[in-house]
Formats: structure tokens, C-alpha cells, sequence
DNA sequence: AGGTTTCAATACCTTTAGAGTATTCAAGAA
DNA sequence: TTCTTGAATACTCTAAAGGTATTGAAACCT
């Protein structure tokens, strides 16, 4: 069997003729006729019945007809779709999201992708900073979001958005009441920090702000993650400093107050991370969206 | 694009070497690798990435590979497909029915003849015997059955079953207490007949027996075919001459008499006719089913 | 009936592209 | 560094597709 073959065969199937379809494929009679031959001989079908006014098609012939342009439309498709998957257009992209950036910016940028790469299936997975090392290392994703990055040689990272912190007070403390709060006033609050797992974090990236300001918090509770330090920022529990994008997160009880007067070194960066080696065309797409998030982010910015 | 090439960059897939790949197809390295490069160039895609170990099959390639089994599945699926038709196991079937056979032999037929051939799609067209040959010879219809048929040189009849004759009477008349009625009583009752368009028909073939029997039956009612003829027996207007299988349509208030002491052409056929060019592979098996049930019925007959 | 026309089939030659052998190139591993 | 492994290249050979010329067979038309 061959493509060639069932070409001709179409052709012939559709002019009745093996003269006038010889004519349209640009070839002379001759081999148009032992072609058709060999393709019955392979089938051992007759496909058409030969009268003296051409080549009528068979029962058989139609059946095999409709198969044989069944064939050239998949054909058509796979040229298609590898040639769109080898532009980054298709396919599959596993993503690892970790931490605050899932309440805003990632969505965010999870959604202008989609928006123009509408047929990669983007499968998320939620999982710590250690874990998406070595689901990266892996293969088991491709591309990983995430805060604070130690610098490996087989794994590239990119800054997307250096986000400035806020602080989440609740609504019935006396703080409130102000615009906005001294960086130098921060250790006068219970503070509740996060988190405690996973080198580094923004954690320690905290302590160290504080310590070269010579600054000792009291530290009241320490959790997970941003989104339960909130929660008991509404319960009452104390003062929580978070980056920006957990503003997004709206519990009642709840306000964010910009830190006026910050050293120059207290923001923190949302960074995504990928292997170095992977040539896929998808994560070059993926990583093009990501980079023009980011100087769109910049430029708002300034 | 050629299949061989989709064969090749299967195995190369599969095997992620071109080494291992080139024997297991049992050609040599150096076209082998020479087809995949092809192929990339034909699509414009990587398919693979070169390593040191072998092959690597990229996210390309991958949906690439999908397809490319797909189009085998379609090519066997298309020579399958196309063997089964030509052998007459597959395809469409354009059957025409008319008169008291579609009570009982018809039926059966196609039920056996569908139960060998599931994968045939038999389409029944109700029409008179006029229609039935014009529907042949525009090959509306392949195939119809009727009873008394006019030699045609273009159209062949088979006759499948030769039928005896029996007396349809009401419960509520005399006739009713016999076991069977004498051909040569039958002119002695009001005589429901038919039908009475389409030549030759049951009709003719009726009277004549008659007249040859010197006989000159009082004809009561004329009507269109056997089920209209029963239906009048049931209401008390006369007797109806039917073939065997109309026995099989249950009428309350109608009884089947046996016609005894009838003359020897007292019989009436079932007939198939058919184009007698058509070559279908289909036709033939139908044909052949159809022979096969006419050989059991004379067999049970005997 | 005989010549003409119209297609498909056959005979035979040419060209192309796929397959083979030998060899080179590149990158890890010893 | 050398050795090994696997892909790429150079060149030759062969098989199969394509071309030209012709035959064969059936219908059509005087």
C-alpha cells in the first residue's frame, strides 16, 4: 500500500477515466493503469468494473473510496498538527504553581496564554518549591512558579514581578485607621510569618530585612502559607507581612496598608523556573508570554 | 509524505535509535536516517532530538507519532473494509417488496439472509411490479421480489418457491366446517379477486384456471392485493383464492381451506429478479441465500 | 459488414529514488 | 588522551515508477 497509490486511485474514482485521470495527475495512461492494477492485485478486490466508456467503480471501490479519502484528510491533520506542535501552538504544558502568586499573577498569565494558545491543555500542579525541582528534573512538568530561587546549574529562573509588601492588619486594631504604616513601626505588632519550610523563603528573606534594621518583631505565630496568615490576621492574631498580589485575597476583617519608608531590599520577586536543556517550542511560547507579562508589569509599574 | 516514511518514523519512535530501528526493518542504518531527515524537511518539524544515546522523540513528534498510527489503523480499517465488500459481506442492499410474500417467505429471507451478513444494510422499497423493473434498470434497487413475472432480456428472474393455493372463507359460512374445499366447488361462491393492474397478475392466472376448468365463478369484489381480499373475507363478502404465506396474516373470523382435486397448474410463484448485468459481489451472496432457502422449502415440501 | 473511434492493456525503454557498503563526525566514557 | 557508540555523509547499485509506441477490444457510424 501507498499514498501515491490511493491518490491515483481517488483521481480515478472521480474522473472515470484512466485517460482524463492520468491527464489531471500529470502523468501519461500507462502507469496510471498498471498502478490501478497493482492496487487491486494488493487488495485482491476489483475496484472498478472496465467498460468500453471508462472505468466504472465497484460496490468495493466505493467503500474503499470513502476509506482512501478518510486517509488523506488524517494525513492532512498530522502534517498540521505536528507542524502546530512544533511551533509551540499545541500540546501540553504541565505547570507547578506555589504560594502567594496563585491569588493574581499567575492566573493572570495562565489566562493571556490561553487566550493565544487556545489548543495547549495547561495541567497545573500544586506543589512545594523542593518538589518542583525534581518533577522538573523528572519531566513531570515543564515550567514552575515559585518566590525565592537558589541558583542550580540545571534549572534557569527568570524574575517576573518584583512585588513590593503589604501589610495585613485587621480592621479593628488602631492601625487601621492609618494610610499607611513606617517600615520602623513593624515590630511593634504581633507579627505572624510563613513560611517555615522549604530554603530559602520568604521568611528568612523577612528576618534579615528586620535584622539589618536592627529591628526584633515578636513573632506570634508562624503557618503554611500567605493565605492561612491572613486568616488569622481576620481572627485577630496579629499583624502579616505579605507580597502585594495577596491583596487579592479579600476576607472581611481583613485591610492591606502599603510600608512607607522600606529599606531598598524589601520587595520580593515571583520567579518562574524551567530546565535549561528543554528546547520544547511550547515552553519558548509559554516563556515569550511569560517575559511579555513581565514588561507589561514594569511599565504599569513606573 | 509516504507511508513507508510514517512506517520507518514509527519503528525510529518506538526504538529510539536509528540502529536498533534499521534491523528491526530490516534495511540499513544510513536510509533509515536519511528518510527520517526527509520527512522532518517535508513537515518542517523536529521530530527528534539527537543525543548521544539515541533518538528522543520531541513533544512534535509525539503528536506526530499519534497520527501516524491512526493512518495505519485507517489503511488496514480501508483494506479490510474493501476486502469485506468486494466479497459481498459488506455494503447496501436495495430490496423491493411487493404482494402477500412480504407475509412470511420474504421475511424470513432477509432474517437469514442478515443473521450471514450482519454488516450489509438492507433498505426494503414497497412498489408495484412496473416500478420494481424501472427501479432496476435506474439501479435504484438491486434486487426486488414479485410473483408472476414477464420474461425481460435484460432482467433475470429466479423462482424461489412455487406456492399452493387455499380458500380464505368466513367462520360463519358452511364452507367453514369442511377440512378442505374441491377446485371444482370454487365457482360455486361469490369470489373475491385481485388485483387487478399490473401485467400478467395474480388475477389472469386465476381466471384462466378457470376457463380452462370450463368454470364461471361469480366475481364479487375486486381489490388491490391479499391482505385487502382477506379483510373482506373477514367481513362476510365472499371467498378469496390466496397463495400459502398470506395463511400467515390471522384474521378473526377467517379460516384457510386446502383447494383439493386442483389442476396441476393450480400454483402460484415467488419470484427475484434482477438486472442481468449486475456482477455485485453483493447481489450474488443475496442470491446465493435466497437459493439456499428455495432448495430447504422444496425439501420440506417433499 | 467494415471502417472508425475510444479506452484500456501491453511491450519496452528511461529515470528516479530508495537501499546498500564504506567511511566520517561528534560526544561521552575509560 | 584514546576508545566506543550512534548519527551523518559519500558513493554505488538496484528496483520501481514514469514515458513512448503500439496493440486489443468494444461500441459507433455510416
Amino acid at each position: 500500500m501507498d499514498l501515491r497509490k490511493l491518490r491515483y486511485f481517488i483521481t480515478v474514482a472521480e474522473e472515470g477515466h484512466i485517460g482524463r485521470a492520468a491527464t489531471a495527475l500529470n502523468i501519461s495512461q500507462p502507469p496510471l493503469t498498471r498502478q490501478i492494477h497493482q492496487l487491486e492485485e494488493e487488495l485482491g478486490v476489483e475496484l472498478f468494473n472496465r467498460t468500453p466508456k471508462g472505468m466504472e467503480i465497484t460496490e468495493a471501490g466505493t467503500i474503499f473510496l470513502e476509506e482512501a479519502r478518510n486517509i488523506f484528510s488524517l494525513v492532512e491533520q498530522a502534517t498540521e498538527r505536528a507542524q502546530r506542535a512544533g511551533s509551540g501552538r499545541l500540546g501540553r504544558l504541565d505547570v507547578a504553581i506555589f504560594g502567594s502568586g496563585i491569588l493574581d499573577t499567575i492566573p493572570r498569565i495562565l489566562l493571556s496564554f490561553r487566550s493565544d494558545y487556545p489548543d495547549v491543555k495547561i495541567v497545573l500542579h500544586s506543589m512545594g518549591k523542593g518538589d518542583q525541582i525534581e518533577a522538573l528534573r523528572q519531566r513531570r512538568i515543564s515550567v514552575a512558579f515559585n518566590r525565592i530561587i537558589m541558583p542550580l546549574p540545571d534549572i534557569k529562573s527568570e524574575v517576573i514581578i518584583s512585588e513590593n509588601l503589604l501589610l495585613a492588619v485587621n480592621t479593628n486594631s488602631p492601625l487601621s485607621q492609618q494610610q499607611n504604616v513606617d517600615f520602623a513601626e513593624l515590630d511593634k505588632h504581633p507579627l505572624i510569618i510563613y513560611p517555615s519550610r522549604g530554603q530559602p523563603n520568604f521568611k528568612g528573606k523577612l528576618l534579615n530585612l528586620f535584622h539589618e534594621a536592627k529591628m526584633f518583631p515578636t513573632i506570634s505565630h508562624e503557618v503554611g502559607d500567605a493565605v492561612t496568615g491572613v486568616s488569622l490576621v481576620a481572627g485577630g492574631f496579629g499583624v502579616c507581612v505579605v507580597p502585594e498580589s495577596a491583596a487579592a485575597l479579600k476576607l472581611t476583617g481583613v485591610k492591606y496598608l502599603p510600608i512607607s519608608k522600606a529599606p531598598a531590599g524589601a520587595k520580593v520577586d515571583l520567579s518562574c523556573i524551567y530546565r535549561a536543556d528543554d528546547q520544547s517550542p511550547l515552553l519558548f511560547s509559554f516563556l515569550e508570554k511569560v517575559r511579555e507579562f513581565s514588561r507589561n508589569a514594569k511599565r504599569d509599574n513606573d
